[in-house]
Parts: structure tokens; C-alpha cells; sequence
DNA sequence: CGAATCGTAACAATGAATGTTACATGAAAA
DNA sequence: TTTTCATGTAACATTCATTGTTACGATTCG
């Protein structure tokens, strides 16, 4: 199975966004996902119609964040895109007559549920804020080892 | 992504075959598994590489289940299929030199392995005996169910 | 008007899982 | 020994979801 990437992008796209002060294009986000820009606007789209960007067209148009970053969390996100399968493996056959096969079912999808329900616990503890903070401080450290290197 | 169901399809097989002295053949399996017998001597191959069913040639022949049912874990069966991919979603650039994408992936690979520790966790908790007995539980119920129904 | 930009439909390419065909190999029955 | 019933396996086909691409319409600004 290709895996769902589209959280990660948006994330990588809106953190590029809250760097910027002008609206970002579709090409110029499209640049830094190293994508294609229909694939930036059918993406965000999703995020527009949540109300969670804004786009203009013509001249100097483009994307811009719509909310606090502190109020945005994954979980929101990934709602936002449709809350896509999050598992790569499953049942067979999902309502099968076989008692055989509905044991294991059920056994599995226990497990997949309490699985699902951390993952989007903890979704919904991070903000786009705690990734832009995670972010800078990269970022500074970043600069930390530049200096260290032209001293040397 | 199209769902890895592997682990489901050996679950099923191996349950169908606890409830028979005799091997069973990847055609009889195949029934069971509304699949194909390729696909099934393909995927059992890899338990019987495991040790854990065996393979008969010839007349008779068939596949059979070569260790206790209570000595078999979900997790062995699911490294024993070669630990296929747990999630459907992941990032789009595991190793990029963006420190914006860093961050990203970051926080998500954090997410990720959480939920897969407690997955592989639960998997390694289930036996196939204990599937085994929810199968007989289920079988009696449906018994049950079935003389209620010819007494009305 | 014309260039920049999003909006969107239609289609192509990619990749992973599963299904299928074909044939070789081995074992037991006739 | 020949036939029949099995597995073993390579090669190829199909299916399905994700992503990428092309094309063109709609809008905004200079």
C-alpha cells in the first residue's frame, strides 16, 4: 500500500505558510513539498473549506493561515482531510458468515481500535504550535552549529 | 492503500485448520479463505519456514499446524509475514534536509510508534488458543441461538 | 487587455497487495 | 509404472488507492 501523506503535508505546508507574512502560491508551496501545485490546491482546499486558510486569486493571491496556530491541532487535520484509514492492515473480509472469521475479526479490530484511539489522542495534543516552537528551536540550533563550524 | 490482510487470512486458515485431524490442502484453505491456492501456499510458506505448520506433498497431503495453539502469539505471526507495514499514513519525505519537514516528521514518527508499540504490545498478548476458545464460544452461542429458534 | 493565480475535471503514473496461469516436483494410489 | 493428487514457484495480470499531470475556466490586479 503507498501511504497517506497528506497530513504530513499540509503540516509542512502550513509551518512554511506561518514563517511567511505574504500568502504563499501554490507553486511556491508546491516548491517546498516537492509536489505538484494542483496537488497543494486540491489539498488545501480541504483546509479552506474548513476555514482553516484562506485563498485568493489573481495577482499577489495565494494562501494564507486563517487561524491561531495554538488552535489547530493534528487531529483536527487529519478530520479535516477526511480522516483517511489509518492502518495498512485488516480484515479480510470485513463481515464475513464464518464464526472462524468473526473471531478473528473481532480480536483484530480490539486491537486496532484501542491503537486508533491512542494515536488520535495524542493527535490532539499537538498544536501547530508546538510544532512551530519545535521548529525554531531546530532551527536555532541549527544556526548554533553554523557558528561553531566558521569558528573552527 | 490497499489493506495488507495477511495476518487475518493466516488467523482464518490456521483456525480452520485446529478443527481438523487431517491436513488440509490450499484448496480446502482457499475455500475458507475465498481466495486463491497460490496465494494460500504463498502465505503459508512463510509460517512453515517459521515452524509453525508443516506441508505434505502428494496424496493426502496438505498443510497442518505443527505447534500448540497456546505457543502462538498474534506478534510472532505478524513478524513471521515479514512485519509488514502497520499505518497508512506516514510522511512524505522520511529524510529531508527542510528543518521545517524535520520537525513534522518528527512529532508524527513520535505519534507512530507509540501506537505501533501498543499494537505489537496487544498482539503479543493474544494467542491463537485464546482465538480458538472465543471461536468455541461463539460456535456454542450460535448452537443456542439455533435450537431457541426450532423451539418457537 | 494581459499576466498571475486559484478551481476543477479528466486522465496518467506509481506502487502495493492480491489473483491467475503454467509448469515442475514429489508422494501415494491404482 | 503410470496416474492422480498435492505442494513449490516463477512469471504475469488485476485491482485499488495515492499521487502526479494536463488542460482549461474563472477571478483579480496592474
Amino acid at each position: 500500500m503507498k501511504k497517506n501523506s497528506r497530513l504530513s503535508a499540509v503540516l509542512h505546508a502550513l509551518l512554511h505558510m506561518a514563517e511567511h507574512d505574504e500568502p504563499m502560491t501554490s507553486d511556491a508551496l508546491a516548491q517546498c513539498l516537492s509536489t505538484n501545485p494542483v496537488v497543494v490546491r486540491r489539498t488545501m482546499g480541504l483546509l479552506r473549506d474548513a476555514e482553516i486558510v484562506t485563498s485568493e486569486r489573481g495577482h499577489a493571491g495565494g494562501w494564507r493561515i486563517a487561524v491561531d496556530l495554538s488552535s489547530v491541532t493534528l487531529r483536527q487535520l487529519h478530520e479535516t482531510l477526511g480522516e483517511p484509514a489509518i492502518f495498512a492492515i485488516g480484515n479480510s473480509n470485513e463481515d464475513s458468515q464464518c464464526l472462524v472469521e468473526q473471531a478473528v475479526n473481532a480480536a483484530l479490530e480490539d486491537t486496532f481500535i484501542e491503537a486508533e484511539a491512542l494515536l488520535l489522542k495524542r493527535f490532539g495534543e499537538i498544536t501547530l504550535a508546538d510544532l512551530a516552537r519545535d521548529f525554531a528551536r531546530r532551527h536555532a540550533q541549527w544556526h548554533q552549529q553554523k557558528e561553531l563550524e566558521n569558528e573552527s
